[in-house]
DNA sequence: GACGGCTATGTTAACGCTCACTCAGGCTGA
DNA sequence: TCAGCCTGAGTGAGCGTTAACATAGCCGTC
C-alpha cells in the first residue's frame, strides 16, 4: 500500500523501467506460474476457484492486459478483419462500413480500413496488400467499380474474402443488393402511372451498381415495348444530377425520370424547379438509396430503400464462415431493395398542366404552386 | 537450390504443411543469415548490392511477407491507430474519420475503427481498451458529446489521445472547428439581412457542436441587442428539422431562422414550403455543414462550410507528434468554419411580399414563384 | 491396496522477428 | 609493417504468449 518514490509501471512499487506488466508478473504476485494465468484468461476450466479469484486479483492489481501481438504470434490469428473501401464520404459505402463494424463488434472482431486512393488494380491490391501484411485473418472488399470486382480475381489464395456488390464473375462470396430488380420496380412504377416512357440519369459506367440499375430500367422498358430513350450520365453527385436534369428539363415530352441515386435526384428536382417543371404535376422522379434526407425533399422522394446495415451484417457472416471453416464459398447473396414511394411520382398528365392527382398513401400537400 | 525432401513453404511442390515462409526460409534460399534478410527489409544501409538482389529474389521467389505480429512484438510499435466514433453515417464523423484514414495512410499507420454502441462513459472506455488491447499506439476520439469528453478526462495514462470536437477541459490536445465562430457568422449573416431576430433549431443538448452553435447564436443576437427567442430542439434528422419546422412555419413572425445542421434544414425547408410561406422570401434559413447536396436543395442553402478533411488531417498529424515525441500536448487546434451565401436567404420583407432581392453573388433563379 | 484415470498445476518449447553483440577482412596512416 | 578502424556479415537472446507435455495429488474400482 505505502509508496515509495519512484514511479511505478503501474502501481506496484520498486522503481524499474515502464514496462507494461506480462504474464509473468502477474503470476509472480498471484504466486502461479503463467501458464495458469494463461489458462485463467481462456477460461480453461481446470482451474481451480481460489486460484482464479487470486490471480484476477493479480491482474486487477497490476493492472494487466494481455499482449495481441504476442498473442497472435503464436496462435496465428488476429482477431482482425480488412475492409477496402473507395470514397466512404458516399452514403452507401459509409453506411455499409458502418454495418460491418457493427457487425464484427458483435462477432469479437477488430476492423481495420483502408481506403483506396485510386481505383485501378494496383491500388485495389496494394491495399489488400497493406491488410494482408498487417495480418487481418479475411477481407471485406466494397468493390462497387468494376476495375475493382476484376482485381478481386487475383487474390492472394486462401485468405478469406467477400466482396460487396462485386460482381459473381470471381469465386468468390458477393452481397449485393438486388439493383436490377430495384430498378425495374422504380420504372415499372412509373410505367404504372401512365408514363409513355421512362428516362433515366445513371451513374458513372465504371460502377456495377449503376450498370445494374441501368440494366433493369432497359429490361423494363423493353419488356413492356415502349421506347428506350437514351440515357443520361451522372457521377452520383448533386451538381451532375442537376447538370442533366436542366437537359431534361429542356425536354418538354419528358414525363418520368429514374435517377441512380438520391443525390443526383436533388439535382434533378432542382433543375426541373428552376425551369418551372412541377414535380410530380409534370413530371415524376424516382431515385435510389432513400438517404434519410428523402423524405423531406421538395417534394418527398419517390425511391429505391437499400438495406446496408443488413449488406454489413451478411458480409460479416459470410467472411466469419469462411475463415472459420478455411474454405471459400462462392455464393452470391442477394439483399432485397424496396420501392419507397412519396410525393415525386404522380400519373402522368395530359398537356402537363396543373393538380395532378397525389399518391394515396400521403396526406395532399398544403403548398399551392403554379404549373 | 536443391531442396530435401522437408516441406517448404509456398510455392515449391512437394506437400506439406502450408506454413508462411518466415525470414529463416528466406535466409537460407538466398544463402544468408536471417539477420541480413532483416536489415535488407529494413532498408539497413550496410548490406552489399549483391547480397541485396539475391535477398530480394528469394522474398520474391517464396512470396515471403514479414509477420507483422513478430515484429510488434519485438519492436512494442504496431503501426495502428484506433478512432473512436459514434455513429459513422452522419456526415460529419463520416467524412473526419476518411479525412483520417487518408491522412494515416500518408503516415504509414493502420487505422483500426471502434464504433460506440451506445454513449455513456462505460461504452467510451470500453471501447478505448479494445482498441488498447488490440495494441493501438493511439487513438483518435471522435467525441462530439458531453459525456463523451468527460469520459476522455479519465484514460489511461501515457496513451497519445486527439480528441475531435471535445472539450478543452482535459489535458488533452483537441481539434475541433469553430462552432462558435460558424454560428456567430450565420446569424451575423441574417441579422446583416435586416431580420429582426434569429430563431434557431439547435442539435441534441448533449452535443458539444450542438451547445457551441447555440452559444454563438446567442451570443452574436445579444451583442446586436436584438430579442433572443428560445431555440427549438432537434436531433440533427431531417425529421425532426421538420416538425420543428412546422411549429416555426406557423408563426408569422418568424423571418430568419438559423437551423444547426443541413439535415435538420432540408426539413426545415421542407415544413416551410408545405405550409406555403418561401424561402427566402417570406423567411430566411441558413444550415452547418454543407453537405455535399445542399446547393441544390429547394432553395439552395446557405450554411456554413466545415473542412472535415481538414480536421481529420490535424488529428493525424497532433497525434503522430505525441507518439513520436511521447508527450501530451494538450493543444486546442481551430479549423475555421466559412459562411456559404446561396440562395435561402435575403432581405427582410416589409409585410412579407414578393420578389425579394437575392443574393448578388448568385444568378437570379430562372423559376417564378408565388409569393 | 495397488492401479488406471482424472484434476490442478508446472515446465519447456516454439512463434518470427529485431536488437545488441561479435567477428572477419580490407583499408588507412604513421 | 602493424595498430586501428571502418564495413559487411553472423550469432544469440529475448519479446509475451499459447500448446504440448510432464507431474503430483486424489479418487474410485476390482
Amino acid at each position: 500500500m505505502a509508496s515509495p518514490p519512484p514511479a511505478p509501471p503501474s502501481r506496484t512499487p520498486s522503481g524499474g523501467a515502464l514496462r507494461a506488466p506480462a504474464m509473468t508478473d502477474v503470476a509472480q504476485l498471484a504466486g502461479v506460474s503463467h501458464q495458469t494465468v494463461s489458462r485463467v484468461i481462456n477460461k480453461h476450466p481446470s482451474v481451480t476457484a481460489t486460484t482464479r479469484t487470486r490471480v484476477l486479483a493479480a491482474i486487477e492489481e497490476l493492472g494487466y492486459r494481455r499482449n495481441s501481438a504476442a498473442r497472435t504470434l503464436v496462435t496465428g490469428k488476429s482477431q482482425t478483419l480488412g475492409v477496402v473501401t473507395l470514397n466512404s464520404t458516399l452514403y452507401g459505402p459509409a453506411s455499409t462500413l458502418y454495418g460491418i463494424e457493427q457487425a464484427a463488434l458483435e462477432s469479437q472482431y477488430f476492423v481495420t480500413v483502408a481506403s483506396l486512393r485510386s481505383t485501378d488494380r494496383p491500388a485495389v491490391r496494394q491495399a489488400i496488400g497493406r491488410l494482408v501484411d498487417q495480418g487481418v485473418e479475411g477481407v471485406v472488399v466494397i468493390a462497387p467499380l468494376d476495375s475493382l470486382a476484376q482485381a478481386l480475381a487475383s487474390l492472394p489464395h486462401g485468405l478469406p474474402v467477400v466482396a460487396v456488390e462485386g460482381d459473381a464473375a470471381a469465386d468468390i462470396d458477393v452481397v449485393t443488393v438486388d439493383q436490377h430488380a430495384g430498378a425495374q420496380a422504380a420504372t415499372q412504377h412509373l410505367l404504372d402511372l401512365g408514363h409513355a416512357t421512362v428516362w433515366h440519369v445513371s451513374g458513372p459506367s465504371d460502377w456495377l451498381e449503376a450498370q445494374h440499375r441501368t440494366t433493369g430500367w432497359r429490361a423494363t422498358l423493353e419488356r413492356a415495348g415502349v421506347e428506350v430513350p437514351p440515357p443520361l450520365r451522372g457521377d452520383w453527385s448533386a451538381r451532375s444530377g442537376f447538370e442533366t436534369g436542366r437537359v431534361l428539363a429542356s425536354m418538354p415530352d419528358v414525363t418520368a425520370v429514374f435517377v441512380a441515386n438520391d443525390s443526383m435526384a436533388v439535382g434533378v428536382l432542382r433543375a426541373f424547379h428552376e425551369r418551372g417543371r412541377d414535380v410530380p404535376g409534370d413530371v415524376s422522379v424516382v431515385g435510389f438509396d432513400d438517404v434519410p434526407e428523402a423524405a423531406y425533399f421538395s417534394p418527398p422522394l419517390t425511391t429505391i430503400r437499400q438495406d446496408f446495415g443488413e449488406v454489413g451484417r451478411r458480409s460479416l457472416a459470410l467472411l466469419v464462415d469462411q475463415i472459420e471453416s478455411g474454405a471459400r464459398a462462392a455464393q452470391r447473396h442477394v439483399v432485397e431493395a424496396t420501392l419507397i414511394v412519396r410525393d415525386s411520382t404522380g400519373p402522368a398528365s395530359r398537356g402537363g398542366t396543373a393538380s395532378p392527382k397525389r399518391n394515396p398513401q400521403h396526406k395532399p400537400p398544403t403548398k399551392a404552386r403554379p404549373h
